[in-house]
RNA sequence: GCGGCCGUAGUCUAGCCUGGUAGGACGCCGGCCUGCCACGCCGGAGGUCCCGGGUUCAAAUCCCGGCGGCCGCACCA
């Protein structure tokens, strides 16, 4: 059995995850998280959130997973994302229209419908690459989940393939709420749909799942990014483009100065995001060379990204999988947004000195112009008052005249204005760099890397901050008095916030076993001398080794053990009698 | 979507070829015992044999379709 199979038979037999739907067969691409499941993925998220958003400032917002058409218009996903299909009519094998000609070395301009494919296929005499059979069935496909929003059909609308989408549409109030602090950081976690062709990895590709993204918006020419200094000499692994070129290794380690100065990651930002992702499933249990970021080559990317590149980890049976894309998006998706909506998505930056521009202006004069049309006067008039005096001026300057209600008014029907202004304010739309998370994935190779075994035994070696119950209690042995005295314990850290595996009946070392099992850190066990001088043994899940403790400080123990420190460091400084066994 | 392999208690599986109505291990529940690492003994519960249809006196077993899983191809913003 390979350790995917062992994790998830772990993972349905204890609770973590399963099929959703099973009971009617199972449905692909939907999953179940179980009760620990849920209480690991809480965990994760909650401390995500804790080291990308709370550290810096950043805030976080919730929007709806359904967006109408149009936003995905402006964001280029309708049309990046609707594929023309044909199929073959012999074999019944699918293809990506556009790939097909492009492999044959024939040009299709983009936008084609579905008839035009076919007959571009037709002319070139495409056939099936598998078996030479004849192509048809030309439809699109689109990877967006599609619905209809109210009783209108023709209201269309998607469910959100990625959550950074609301970032851009509400970015003015965020930054409005926020007193236009800029450089801004906005993140949301959420779900994200999309509707895969063929999911097959388990909870590692998912048609519906929890994604955490950062959109961080700033100035690309005055990127001031503080917290960069301090990563300077942090390595990164990194699968750089010329190394891909050039068939090299798995990775290569540089700093992030090295990467920078080689201008291999372009912004600072961008550079401290990544560090902080490999910090952060470094902390999850998966070793720094078990991880990469792997740039993205061109045609692999986004349509919106200048540059990607995606954090791969390596499982056990699928090879390096990404668990977090870092993005440059520039200002793709706030230009797109502000031209389909006609609103601006700028923000004012205050410039250290105010400069002075020259400032080119054009009015219209209304007496010369009614003196030459007086019948058009007002259509006139309408018509130039809503457009743009530096536009005026630029269209007056380069054709000579501004065409309007069908008459062409040359350079004398204007005042032209020119003169310097002081500015203390730019306008700027900001760019952005995203790192964005899959999070059920991060759970998946969490547990993965967690997973060890112990003889016939299972042991999840999860970190203590990120396990789901963080202390288990047990009686040595089913009886009234050590129950009695377990269960005051048990209430004791609960009241104090923790979960609590309280568990009895069966030997001690099966009790060891099923807590080790669903990776509580630290057992606290209730023996016959604890009840004449009230303390119990704690033991490491990982060590086996156990201290006695007095039974009023095992909250402190738990409190620290989760906070970070490690067991035997607690049982030290705590000046605990360590247990020979 | 295509091709190959596969689907049997909570888990892992035997049985399928050569049809006769399901067996084991672990886990689970109860009891006894034990007294710090899935201890031992006794007892027990738990199965729409993925779903639907067909062939047959009779289908887990053979045939067809569907769903799901794994591997390869394609896809993966």
């Amino acid at each position: 059995m390979s350790k995917a199979e062992k994790v998830f038979s772990l993972a349905r037999r204890r609770g973590f995850f399963w099929p959703a739907y099973e009971i009617y067969g199972g449905v692909a691409g939907f999953y179940t998280w179980g009760p620990l499941g849920v209480l690991l993925k809480n965990k994760i998220r909650s401390f995500w959130r804790e080291m990308f958003v709370y550290r810096h400032g950043f805030v976080e917002i919730e929007g709806p997973s359904i967006a109408p058409e149009i936003v995905f218009k402006a964001s280029g996903h309708v049309e990046g994302f609707k594929d023309v299909m044909v199929s073959c009519l012999n074999c019944g094998a699918k293809y990506r229209a556009d790939k097909l000609l492009e492999e044959r070395g024939v040009e299709a301009p983009e936008g084609l419908s579905p008839e035009e494919y076919l007959g571009l296929i037709r002319e070139n005499n495409v056939r099936c690459p598998s078996c030479g059979g004849e192509l048809g069935n030309p439809g699109y496909f689109i990877t967006m989940f599609q619905t209809t929003i109210g009783p209108y059909s023709d209201a269309v609308g998607y469910l959100r393939p990625e959550t950074a989408q609301n970032m851009f549409t509400e970015f003015r109030r965020v930054y409005e709420v926020m007193r236009r602090r800029f450089p801004l950081g906005v993140a949301q976690i959420g779900r994200g749909f999309r509707n895969e062709i063929s999911p097959r990895q388990g909870v590692i590709r998912l048609r519906e799942f929890d994604m955490m993204e950062i959109e961080f918006f700033f100035d690309p020419e005055d990127e001031d990014f503080p917290w960069a200094e301090e990563v300077m000499d942090e390595e990164l692994n990194i699968l750089h483009e010329e190394l891909i070129r050039s068939g090299g290794r798995d990775y290569e380690t540089m700093t992030v100065r090295e990467a920078l100065e080689r201008g291999i990651i372009h912004y600072r930002s961008m550079a401290y995001f990544m560090v902080l992702a490999k910090r952060f499933i470094a902390a999850l249990g998966i070793p720094e060379d078990r991880q990469r970021f792997r740039e993205k080559l061109e045609g692999e990317r986004a349509h919106y990204a200048r540059k990607v590149f995606d954090q791969e980890v390596l499982l056990d049976r699928w090879g390096w999988v990404e668990v977090s894309g870092h993005a440059d998006r520039t200002d793709y998706d706030l230009s797109r947004h502000s031209k389909y909506s006609g609103r601006e998505l700028a923000v004012e930056k205050r410039l250290e000195k105010p400069i002075t521009v020259t400032v080119r202006e054009a009015y219209p004069e209304p007496r010369r112009i009614r003196e030459s049309y007086p019948e058009k006067i007002g259509e006139i008039m309408r018509s130039l008052s809503g457009m743009d005096p530096e536009e005026l001026y630029r269209l007056l300057d380069s054709q000579g005249y501004i065409e309007v209600a069908g008459v062409r008014l040359g350079k004398e029907f204007f005042r032209l204005e020119v003169g310097e202004e002081r500015r203390s304010v730019k306008k700027i739309i900001p760019h952005v760099v995203e790192p964005s998370f899959g999070l059920d994935r991060i759970v998946y190779a969490t547990l993965e890397y967690a997973y060890r075994e112990k003889g016939d035994r299972v042991v999840l070696s999860l970190p203590a901050y990120v396990a789901p119950i963080e202390a288990a209690v047990y009686p040595l042995l089913d009886r009234d008095d050590l129950r009695g005295l377990a269960e005051d314990i048990v209430l004791e850290l609960e009241e104090n916030g923790f979960r609590v595996f309280y568990d009895y009946g069966d030997s001690i070392g099966r009790l060891y076993a099923r807590g080790d099992e669903i990776g509580v850190p630290i057992a606290f066990t209730v023996d016959m001398r604890s009840l004449r001088d009230d303390t119990v043994t704690a033991r490491d899940r990982d060590t086996w080794v156990q201290y006695r403790v007095e039974r009023g400080r095992v909250v402190e123990m738990v409190e620290r053990l989760v906070s970070g420190e490690p067991f035997e460091e607690i049982a030290r400084s705590m000046g605990l009698e360590k247990v020979s066994v």
